[in-house]
DNA sequence: GTGAAAGCGCTAACAA
DNA sequence: TTGTTAGCGCTTTCAC
């Protein structure tokens, strides 16, 4: 008569006493793949079963393991986006609709702040490729070598955003920073306006307009383009600052491009305070087309990018990417317009 | 002279083909539980297997597989945040702060949107719940019986933010919405106005301080507060049109109290394209203290919250939960401020 | 300080 | 349509 220790018996618990698929399974009489089944292909399952599991699912307040889920699977569900920093109104709606689309599938969004220097950075990629998952968002273009190489050797569906580039690691939607530039230059000159003064955020996208635009300046035989560059983020506070500076160093212009709409109305609100009229005597331009910018006195002209559509548009890759679906374009332009409105 | 052929090889291998911690053990001459302690606590191992361990992952480029390591530990490192949408400015300081203060442990954060509408509240409960976050931070406060049965069946460490209550589910960090109304009401008392309006977004928190404003100018023997609502998020827009809609009716008032900075802002603009004088003929006072709120002309009063306060506190909460570390209270309240400014 | 064994809760693969 | 089996990659428990 040896007492009767099972293995089993011996071993505490380690579970989290959380309700299993087995629990559901069981009490629903059926084997727990079947059960898994019914929960996540559910037309592959009988309306009988369907029924139990339905009603197992109901009655024990069952929630699906999705750490289980995604280890069995291989498919977390899950969707890095990295963002400079998510305070700053720019990548917003990108964020926002990325989040939607991908809840929409349900898919979750983990979100990762790089900081504006790139110091952090290996810790972050490492973070996120830890967890697996189904696809990683980057508001910008990787350029450090280390992270290229880091990312493409995760393997992981990988979308750039908010900029365009020749050698992109895998998908990429964006637009043309350089065109913008261009663009702003070809619409103040149609306003007669000629001395150019740009203000601009020193990151990377917001430089590369700065340089576009007074390239295209220079191409189009204009002055040269007076700049002011104020740390990103960028605040209302530094575009007053920049148009104070740009005045105090005795620059002549009569229109400002300014990299983001919290600079221009920062120029906007200054120049009123100096009594220099808007548009009258400086025409200002700003970026981003924040919801604020129609309803100012003057209202604002900016140049609008559709940050939902590439919030959009990024879901679809990655989510096509995850069902397998076969790839169409991995590129998508989104372009942009100038919203012409009181300030140009 | 059988075929060798061993159930392993027999069946297809279904791992992702990434180095797995068994390969870097193998690598490093040792069991892969040595391993894992290398890695996750390296003071429980030699310095001799620590060296032979780190080169093994430097050589193998190894990311541990924290869907693997969260399913075996029952600790997935993941914090849920929900917010009711991204766009709009209010919660950001305190996402941002969040998910910095929990990046420094090494936990990363996912996102919810719930909007401003409770529909898909129970969707997203289930998917949060589903990942088995170490903790849930909720912006504002757990209202629906369902939703709160539903987190508290799940046992998830959670902490509401950006409001009080008598009755928080579990952790809360947040300040009364009912003293700022009533705070405002002092401050505009102090500086002569006795004609109170008010413009608020219909979000919960905005109609309580609405509310408490109004109750405050009653209590205060001031005339009936005229009150505003627009739908929330709330926008330079609607403040510009919930004025001239005060306007319209004939309302008289000297003070406007908004609920938001940008309405506040709207509300400036409109006063300034009809001439009335601010502080002057109207003062007015904002809600959130935008870095923008600074540097307008006039620059504007508002009331003062610590959003990243509330996010670090809320981590700090989480974090040492999850770390099993008594509880202190559970309950902060980080309070508000007004910041006089020019407009009121 | 190190290791063997046994799962965590789920799903892919195969079989019926 | 349903079930059996064998993992996914890691960490717990227990033993040395």
């Amino acid at each position: 008569m040896k007492p009767d220790v099972l293995p089993a018996a011996r071993r505490a618990r380690r579970g989290s006493g959380a309700v299993t698929l087995h629990d559901v399974a069981k009490l629903a009489g059926v084997a727990p793949i079947t059960a898994s089944r019914a929960l996540s292909t559910p037309s592959q399952v009988s309306a009988d079963v369907l029924q139990k599991v339905s009603d197992a699912v109901r009655r024990t307040g069952y929630v699906r393991n999705g750490l289980a889920g995604g280890l069995a699977s291989a498919r977390s569900r899950l969707v890095a986006a990295v963002v400079p920093t998510i305070t700053g109104p720019v990548f917003l709606q990108t964020i926002q609709a990325l989040t939607q689309a991908l809840a929409e599938h349900d898919y979750q969004l983990m979100l990762g702040q790089s900081g504006y220097v790139n110091s952090r950075e290996d810790a972050l990629l490492e973070a996120i490729i830890g967890r697996r998952p189904d696809g990683i968002v980057l508001t910008g273009i990787m350029h450090s070598a280390p992270g290229r190489k880091r990312l493409l050797a995760a393997g992981i569906p990988l979308v750039e955003t908010w900029d365009l580039t020749p050698t992109p690691l895998d998908m990429l939607v964006g637009f043309s920073h350089v065109d913008v530039g261009g663009a702003v230059v070809d619409y103040l000159r149609k306003k007669d306006r000629r001395r150019f003064a740009m203000v601009a955020g020193d990151d990377e996208r917001s430089v590369r307009r700065q340089h576009a635009f007074e390239a295209a300046a220079r191409a189009a035989g204009l002055p040269e383009v007076c700049s002011v560059t104020v740390p990103a983020p960028t605040t209302l506070k530094s575009g007053r600052g920049a148009l104070a500076e740009l005045l105090k160093a005795g620059k002549k212009f009569d229109a400002v491009f300014c990299s983001s709409d919290l600079l221009a109305l920062g120029v906007m609100i200054e120049a009123r305070s100096r009594n220099i009229a808007v548009p009258g005597q400086l025409a200002i331009v700003g970026f981003g087309d924040l919801d604020f910018a129609a309803d100012l006195e003057p209202s604002m002209t900016s140049v609008r990018v559709d940050g939902h559509a590439i919030g959009r548009q990024a879901a679809r890759f990655i989510i096509d990417r995850a069902e397998g679906r076969p790839g169409g374009p991995t590129v998508v332009d989104v372009g942009f317009t100038i919203v012409e409105r009181e300030s140009a």
